[in-house]
DNA sequence: TTGTAGGCGTTATCAT
DNA sequence: ATGATAACGCCTACAA
C-alpha cells in the first residue's frame, strides 16, 4: 500500500481552497483569515500532512545536511569528534552525511563526489594520510559548498580549520620531562612524510634547544605503526650505549606496543624508563601501563568547533556576505595530562 | 562568486537546442542525432555540468541516502557495525545519514523524524536501551520507508532484523566452562529489563539445566554498568561461602571493571577465578587480563548484513513487490573465542 | 531526430 | 484575505 503522504494540493482540494492558501495557512506567513487558517491546520493534522523535504530542498537549494569525512570511525579519536559534530548539528537540525576515507585518497575523492552530488550544505573533513593536496576538495568551492577541516588539516592558511597545536604540545610534554630532570628523551615518531610527525619532531627539537641540549638523532626513531616496526624502534633505542630514560610515543597505540616490548624485555616501566604519549584515549586507562603523561587533543571539542565554524560560514554565505573575509582558523592547545587511574569507559551491551 | 553549476537549460541555450534534447543527449536515452549528442556531451563537459541531485531526487522520489541510528558511535561495537554498513552502502552508491540516540528514546524519536523528513530510502537502526515499543519507527512504514533492525532488535517477528543469538552464545560459553570441569559459574548480568540480560540469563540457565546442575541465584548478580555497581556485584560474589570459580561478565567493559576489582582484592585472575565475557572487543587485547573466553558478535558482519538486507527490501519495493512477503530475519551465531595475545589495533595519529 | 508541454511539491509574487 | 501563476531542474510522453 503506497500510502504516500498528502500534499498541499490534496489539502487544498479537500478544502476547496487554493494551494497557496494552504501553504500560507500552515506557515502562518502572510495575513490569512483566522478561520481559514484553522481549517487548514486542522485538515493538515487530520491527513497527517508533512512537507516533502525533497520539494522543499529543491526549491530552497538547501539540504540541511552536512558531510563529514574521517579516515576511520573505529578510531576513538574520530568517533569522539563525530559525537561533537553530531551534538552541534542536532541542535541546529542538521543531519550528518557520513563517510570514511580509510586513509585512501581515491576513497576520499569518491566521497567528496558523492557529497557534492548530494549537495550537502557544507563539509567537515579530516584528511586522509595519503592526501597532500586538496584539489578534489577545492572543487566544492565551485559549488559554493563551504569546507571546514579538522585535526588533519592542510597547511594552507586560506582555509577554515580547527586543529590542535601538536608542536606546542610536544614542547610542553618534553619540557615537563626535562624539568623533572630527565635528559635522555627518545621519540618514537610516525613516518617522516606526515605533518603530524614533523610537528612532533619540531616540538621536540624546540624543547631541547630551549634547554640548550644537544639532540642525538639516534633517539628519534620512527615507526610505520606496525607492531614489528615499533618493536624495531624500541630495539634500536634500548640497545644504545646510553638508552633513553623516557620514551615519547607518536600515539597511544604505538605507546601500547612499546609497552608490550618493554614487558617482553623486562624493562622496568616508568621506573627504568618513563613512557609518555599523545592523544590520551580513554581505553589506555584500562591498560597495564597507561602513559605517565599524555597530550589531550580534545577530539570532541574539535568536532564541536568545526561544526560551529561551518554553521557560521553557511550563515554568512546565506546572508550574502561575499568574500569570505578571512578564512577561520581555530587552534586548540593540547593539554598535558598526567595519568589518573580508574577512569571509566562508556558502558553498553 | 556564486559560480553555481550549469543546468540543462544553460547547455540548451548555448547550443540552441531544447532542454529535452540535452537531457537525452547526456542520458543516451532515446534515439538522438550522433552529432547532436557529441555536441551536447562536449558542452556539458566544458561547462562542468553535473546533474542537480536535488532536482533528480525530487523527481524520482529517491535519495540514495539510508539512515543509520545507533546508541553511541564511540562504542567500538557500533563503530564497527557502521563500517560494515558503510562498506556495502558505498558499493551501491548509497550514503549514510547518521545519528546517535544516546540510548535516549526522545532522541531516537527526534532522529526518526529528521530522517523521515529527509526521505531516506531506508533506515537501519539499533534500538536504544530505553526503547520498548516501536511506534515511532513504525510511522516510517506509512511513508513506505523500509526499516532494518540490527543487534538490538524488537521481539516482534514481522520486522526485518539481523542479530546475534546471544542466548545460544551464552549456552556455548557456559557449556565450555562446564566441560572444563568448572562448576561454580557466576554471571554478572545487566539490568533485568534488558532483553540482552534476559538472553544471557536464559542461556546460562539452559546450560546449567543441560548439565543437570542446580542454579544458585546468588551467583547471578547484576550491574547498572557503573564501576561501583560492578564492584558491588563482585563483592557479593566473592564473599559467598563458595565463591565462583568462573565469572562471566555482561560485556567487556563490565569485565574490565571486574578485573580491576580482582586486582585490588588480590584475587588470582584466571587461576583462582576464570574470567569470561561477551563482545570480544579488540581493545581488550591490550588490557592486563583479557577475558579467557569471549563471544564474538561480529558487529561488522551485522552491519553488512543489515545493509544488504535493506538494499534487497528497497529493491523489492521499487520492483513493486507488494506484500513484503516475509519479513527478513538473519540470526548470526556468535562464536566462542579464546584469548589470543598480541592482536593489534588499527593505528593512527 | 527534435521540440513542446506538463508535472513532481513548494513557495513567492503578483493580482484580485 | 485569497487565488492564479511562475519558477526551481529534471524527465518523458506526445506531437511534429
Amino acid at each position: 500500500m503506497d500510502q504516500s503522504l498528502p500534499t498541499l494540493k490534496e489539502i487544498a482540494r479537500r478544502l476547496n481552497v487554493s494551494v497557496s492558501t494552504v501553504s500560507r495557512g500552515l506557515a502562518g506567513h502572510t495575513r490569512i483569515g483566522f478561520g481559514t487558517r484553522m481549517r487548514v491546520q486542522q485538515m493538515a493534522k487530520e491527513l497527517g500532512y508533512e512537507p516533502n523535504p525533497l520539494a522543499v530542498n529543491f526549491r530552497s537549494k538547501k539540504t540541511y545536511i552536512v558531510g563529514v569525512i574521517v579516515p576511520f570511525v573505529r578510531e576513538e579519536f574520530f568517533s569522539n569528534a563525530i559525537c561533537g559534530i553530531d551534538g552541534i548539528a542536532s541542535q541546529h537540525n542538521y543531519t550528518i552525511l557520513f563517510g570514511q576515507s580509510y586513509d585512501d585518497i581515491d576513497n576520499e575523492i569518491r566521497l567528496i563526489d558523492l557529497m557534492k552530488r548530494q549537495r550537502v550544505d557544507g563539509l567537515i573533513i579530516s584528511l586522509s594520510k595519503a592526501t597532500s593536496q586538496t584539489d578534489h576538495i577545492d572543487s566544492l568551492s565551485r559549488l559554493n559548498i563551504p569546507v571546514v577541516y579538522f585535526d588533519r588539516v592542510p597547511a594552507a592558511d586560506a582555509v577554515n580549520k580547527v586543529y590542535c597545536d601538536v608542536q606546542d604540545g610536544t614542547t610542553k610534554l618534553v619540557d615537563k620531562l626535562l624539568a623533572k630532570g630527565v635528559r635522555r628523551i627518545a621519540l618514537i615518531n610516525g613516518p617522516d612524510t606526515l605533518i603530524a610527525s614533523k610537528d612532533r619532531l619540531s616540538g621536540y627539537m624546540q624543547s631541547m634547544a630551549k634547554f640548550k641540549l644537544k639532540v642525538d638523532m639516534q633517539r628519534v626513531q620512527s615507526t610505520d605503526f606496525s607492531v614489528e616496526s615499533t618493536f624495531q624502534a624500541m630495539r634500536k633505542l634500548m640497545s644504545m650505549k646510553a638508552p633513553p630514560q623516557a620514551i615519547v610515543s607518536f600515539n597511544d597505540y604505538v605507546h601500547m606496543d612499546a609497552i608490550q616490548y618493554a614487558i617482553q624485555n623486562a624493562i622496568k616501566i616508568n621506573d627504568e624508563v618513563l613512557f609518555a604519549s599523545f592523544t590520551n584515549l580513554p581505553i589506555t586507562s584500562y591498560t597495564i601501563h597507561p602513559p605517565l603523561m599524555a597530550l589531550e587533543q580534545y577530539p570532541y571539542r574539535q568536532g564541536e568547533s568545526a561544526m560551529n565554524m561551518l554553521l557560521q560560514v553557511i550563515d554568512n554565505k546565506s546572508k550574502g556576505v561575499e568574500s569570505p573575509l578571512h578564512a577561520q582558523v581555530e587552534v586548540i592547545s593540547p593539554t598535558l595530562v598526567e595519568f589518573t587511574p580508574g577512569k571509566s569507559l562508556l558502558k553498553f551491551d
